[in-house]
DNA sequence: ACACTTCTTGACAAGCCAGTACAGAACTGC
DNA sequence: GCAGTTCTGTACTGGCTTGTCAAGAAGTGT
């Protein structure tokens, strides 16, 4: 019995992620936000709760997306589970795509992951965002895992390899390709990169 | 003759480097610059030019710094090569020091590389920035190419791994575990990823 | 059709920030 | 000791930023 929202609660968040993203948190003021999602002050301040409420829930929309993103992909019967993480391997280090939009390649610093680049610039401070990414990191990583499990049921993978340390160097190297990626490097190297890691990944010794 | 400064540049700067980690660039006012070096206003817009000025020059010194760390560590005859690239690793892995301090493992965070934390916030925006970045980048990576060539010469890496490709590839390993330490996980885990990266490096197939 | 609730818009005030200007201090060289 | 030059500290200004407030618009349910 009110007047509802004249707007996308996801569309709106997505805006606001995509300005943080390009100029950070503390380089963005409400007027950008206001600017890039058309809402004007006092509907921000209503919905959210000013600029680091939007943030936050930009992030929370961010890792519920993020977390879909490797188990539709690495999720699965062991039989494929190898390739399964060449897939993801290739696609992840040319970054997190903002929404169903392929990964542009041309801008692989704005596709770095939005976690990673808020906890960097003031994750120090801010123990929420702090929070938020290592759900993130933690997401992605158990994902992996499982997927190396898989590909060692299925005789892929070394059995006697760590699967947890093998997620974690794996995820490393996602997070590294972000900021390496970024600046001044081409495409191809990093999907040269991940070939490479791909490649070093302990196989079974022959019976 | 005339009056002598009465800093010490070198001094400054540092303090002007761990303020904008600790803050990031946009987080920290020149009042903040002022109060952690000490110095009044005036004197940073005659010595440097403004806040950017010294973010630049704390970069380039910390430049410097940092292109002798991986050649006093990775340069030298080909025997130990693939030894002192273990242990460049496994420092790498830990952070930066910002001077001559051992890396404090309670803050990994602020460990991180310097150069990349700045690129990530303001390096969309910011050339200079950018280049800088750059360079900081490829004086690790070449030395860490140098280093693979060293050992593959001395027949403790497989001498058909492409040295650039693997490089990369542990630059990428470094860069990652700025962020990935830095949020939620263990110096012990760090080190396990550095031994997990080193232990997949391609040896030599037996003749 | 009406009353009620919520949303939206624009404006406002208090505070912060970067950069400048000016006055005084300190040091050099003669 | 003095003149000249540079450094140092502080006050000031114009602009930007954040958060709030009040007035009007837009639906909802009866």
């Amino acid at each position: 019995m009110a007047r509802p929202r004249s707007f996308d609660r996801d569309h709106v968040l997505h805006a606001a992620e995509r300005q943080f993203r390009t100029s950070g948190y503390n380089g963005t003021s409400v007027d950008d936000i206001s600017a890039a999602t058309g809402l004007g002050r006092g509907s921000l301040y209503g919905a959210f709760d000013g600029k680091h409420g939007v943030l936050l829930e930009a992030m929370s929309g961010y890792f519920a997306r993020l977390a879909q993103g490797p188990r539709k992909m690495l999720d699965g019967p062991d039989e494929g589970a190898l390739e399964r993480l060449h897939a993801y391997l290739l696609r992840a280090v040319h970054g997190v795509p903002l929404a169903a939009d392929v990964p542009p390649a041309s801008d692989r610093a704005g596709a770095a992951c939005f976690a990673a680049k808020m906890a960097l610039e003031i994750g120090a401070s801010d123990p929420e965002v702090k929070r938020l990414a290592s759900e993130c990191f933690s997401v992605v990583r158990a994902a992996v895992a499982e997927c190396v499990r898989a590909a060692q049921r299925n005789g892929d993978i070394d059995p006697d390899a760590d699967p947890d340390d093998l997620a974690y160097l794996l995820l490393t190297i996602i997070r590294g390709s972000d900021v390496v990626g970024a600046y001044g490097h081409s495409p191809d190297r990093l999907t040269s990169i991940a070939e490479s890691a791909f490649a070093l990944l302990p196989r079974p010794r022959h019976h």
